[in-house]
DNA sequence: ATCAGCATGTAAGGCGTTACATGATTCA
DNA sequence: TGAATCATGTAACGCCTTACATGCTGAT
C-alpha cells in the first residue's frame, strides 16, 4: 500500500543537518549511519526527485565537481515538517536479520566445530566494526556541545554498547559448546 | 544475480529437525527465530514448491485438518547436502534495521523529549520481548541434553543478552538526554 | 598511464509483503 | 452465532539492489 519508503525520510533528516548532494547523501549513510542502515544511488535518486516534485526538497545551486555536474539538495519547510510528523509518529520498524543467528539456531544439522567457525567470523566482524565505532565516539566528544552531535553520539554509543553485548556472548557461546 | 533466498535455507532448517507443513513452519518462524527473522506465507509457499521441484524437500503425507488438506514436508539427503553448504559458507548477511535509531539519529529537528519518547516507546518492547525470550531460556534449560536444543539455547541467550545491554542504554540515555 | 573518486541517473529483476480467495472446525 | 484457528495458494505491487552508461579530475 506504498509510500512507506524510508529513505525519504533518511535523506530529510541528513538534509535538515545540511545541504547535500546525491552523492554526498550516499556516503553519509555509508559512514554515519551505516550499522544500522543502508541505502543505494538506486535509491537515492529516485528518491530525490520524487520529494522535489512534492516539494520537501529544493535543488539549490548546482556546480561542477570531478567532471560531473554536481546537485545540490536544501530541505524545504514543507520538508522540515514531514520529517517532524515522522519523528513525532510512534511506530518504528526495528527489525533483526542476523543470518549468523541463522547459522547458529540450525547448528545441529553440522559439527559443532562449524557452528564455532561461525560464532568466530561473527566475532571478527563485530571487533572490526567496534574499532570504527570507537573512533567515531572520541570524536564526537570534542564537539558535544553543537546541537544535532548529541544525537550522533548516542546512536554511536548504542552500537557500541551492543557490539561489546554480541563479544560477551560470543566468548560464552564458544566456550559453551565446547564444554557441550 | 538471484538464488539468494534465505527463506529457502530457514525451511531446510526447520525440517532438518522435522517434518512440518508450510502453516507450522510460519509458526516456527514468528515464535523460535521470530526476534531475528520474518516469513510470510506469500513466501514460505513459493520456496516449498521450488525446492520440492529441485528435490531438496518432498511432499510426505497428506491429511486433513482443520477442513483443508493438510500437506507434510520432509527434508531429502538432498536437502540437507544444500543445508550444510550453506551453514559452512562463511559468509553471512548480518543486518540491523533500527528505525527507532534513525529516529534519534536525527532528533536534533525535534525537541528532545520527543527523542526521549521513542526511546521509551522502544524500551517497552524490548522489555516485552525480553520477557518472552526469557521464557523460552527457562523451557529450553530443561532439555539442554536434546541434541538441538543447545543450539536454541544459544540464541535465545544472545537475544536476553542484547536486550539487556539495549535496555541498559536506553536509561543511560534518557539521563543524557535530560542532562544535556 | 591507469585507477580511484566524484557525480548523476536508468533498467532489470529479485525478494518479500499484503490482500485476497476458499472453507471447515472448534470454542466461547 | 461469530470469531479464531487451521490450511494452502495466488496476484499485485512496492522496495531495493546490482549493473550499466557516462565522463572528468587528481594522485600514483
Amino acid at each position: 500500500m506504498g509510500k512507506d519508503r524510508k529513505i525519504d525520510v533518511v535523506i530529510l533528516g541528513l538534509l535538515a543537518h545540511e545541504d547535500l548532494t546525491g552523492y554526498d547523501i550516499k556516503k553519509r549513510i555509508d559512514t554515519a549511519i551505516g550499522f544500522f542502515w543502508k541505502g543505494s544511488f538506486g535509491s537515492i535518486y529516485p528518491s530525490l526527485g520524487d520529494m522535489e516534485k512534492q516539494g520537501l526538497v529544493q535543488k539549490k545551486s548546482s556546480g561542477v565537481s570531478g567532471g560531473r555536474e554536481k546537485i545540490i539538495y536544501h530541505i524545504t519547510s514543507a520538508g522540515r515538517t514531514f520529517l517532524k510528523k515522522w519523528l513525532n509518529d510512534e511506530k518504528a520498524g526495528n527489525e533483526l536479520k542476523y543470518e549468523t543467528l541463522l547459522k547458529l539456531y540450525f547448528g545441529g544439522a553440522e559439527t559443532s566445530e562449524v557452528a564455532v567457525r561461525n560464532i568466530e567470523i561473527f566475532e571478527e566482524q563485530v571487533k572490526e566494526n567496534l574499532a570504527i565505532l570507537r573512533i567515531y565516539k572520541e570524536n564526537l566528544e570534542k564537539v558535544l556541545d553543537k546541537a544535532d552531535h548529541k544525537y550522533y553520539y548516542l546512536t554511536v554509543t548504542f552500537g557500541i554498547d551492543t557490539y561489546e553485548a554480541y563479544l560477551k556472548w560470543c566468548k560464552k557461546a564458544r566456550a559453551f559448546l565446547e564444554r557441550h
